[in-house]
DNA sequence: CGTTCTTTTGACCATCTGGTCAAACCAAGA
DNA sequence: TCTTGGTTTGACCAGATGGTCAAAAGAACG
């Protein structure tokens, strides 16, 4: 019998979500402070805590929120398209999540560089499974010939690499690119480098 | 007149340098206490700040013995040796730094996602200089056509990425990847992935 | 308007954390 | 052995931090 969210119920929890997926993402969970999270979503320190029972509890939320859609672009991996076109496809609707998420990526790369406590099993349970059935459609497509024989794990890691880079290390990327816009090139740059690795 | 360092001063630098950066490379800055560091060195807390005036002195230290010889791979790049060779074995440099110093690259990849506070005039200035200048380089031998007209830009970050993934996103890959050693596999498809990206 | 339920807050607390300091301890050379 | 200078520590501190609570302030609705 959970009664459904009044206005400000919603209003607010939005903004705390916002507000702690910005220094999460930032500062790690140990770095960020629930002074800072009240701050950003405009909340005393107390109110915040009327709306989540504890910084753990934010934290949680926003991983889960993540963990939804973090696995999708995999899952549309269609084993009846087109091999190249599949993969290729897959490469781009990660490197849009880099682009349109760039703070929930690097919410779960500060997860995984502390050792993932938090998700761990998740990896070795949805994400393994997952991997697993789209590696084994992969070889299938390099058994056949369809693609070039290279090891279906270390190419899905390759595509994690190469997209989540942009979003992860944008600091680095900014630094050093002379361009405005790092996604504009790296579109291009991500269709020749996995078709060229996947030329049979 | 600086006195040299005594044997004890040697030994419990080393042992503090190697604690923190166990300790810093998983939990990043704020995430670290002086009390994590001094257990995991084998000293109390106020030795520990005999030693280094405080916590952000055993940062900077780790952070500047680090990019000592970060950029080195890439410096090594020479614009007279055959480009492929050559582009192929700083991608192999890179690998084997991942490898051998996976927590040095864990704790660049903390500094990076935390905005780079303490580097970011050295990615600005000293990581800039050297990137355009290799990328000049390798533009060079794309306009040439002895490799594939490929973004110098972009070709370099994809082979940070796809090399400094093994060791910051270490749980990650162990958690999905059958094999127990995963440089194994690493380096073959390395090989194969920039030896595409280049050809003509 | 009055009642009820939700929302907000100021004051407060225990614990943690970076850092200090004087005093004790110890290694090593004269 | 004594002295000197480097080393270690227990006790301590101020400020930060996660979290609590009772009471005040607002919505919502008849």
């Amino acid at each position: 019998m959970t009664k459904p969210p009044t206005r400000i119920q919603k209003r607010n929890q939005a903004a705390i979500l916002s507000a702690g997926l910005e220094i999460f993402s930032q500062y790690g969970f140990r770095g960020t402070t629930l002074d800072q999270i009240a701050d950003a979503a405009g909340l005393s320190k107390p109110n915040l805590l009327y709306y989540f029972p504890s910084k753990e509890a934010i934290h949680t939320a926003l991983l889960e929120r993540l963990l939804e859609n973090w696995l999708d672009p995999l899952k549309a991996l269609n084993s009846d398209g087109d091999p190249v076109r599949e993969i290729i496809a897959y490469a781009h609707r990660k490197l849009a999540l880099s682009k349109g998420y760039p703070r929930e990526s690097r919410l779960f790369a500060n997860e995984i560089l502390q050792g993932a406590p938090r998700i761990e099993n998740i990896l070795h349970n949805d994400l393994k499974q997952l991997v697993d059935e789209k590696a084994a459609v992969i070889k299938g497509w390099a058994d056949a010939g369809k693609i070039a024989p290279v090891d279906p794990y270390h190419l899905i890691f390759s595509i994690w690499a190469l997209t989540q880079h942009y979003a992860d290390f944008d600091v680095q990327v900014r630094a050093v690119l002379p361009d405005s816009d790092p996604y504009k090139g790296a579109a291009t740059y991500l269709d020749h480098v996995i078709s060229r690795i996947l030329q049979p």
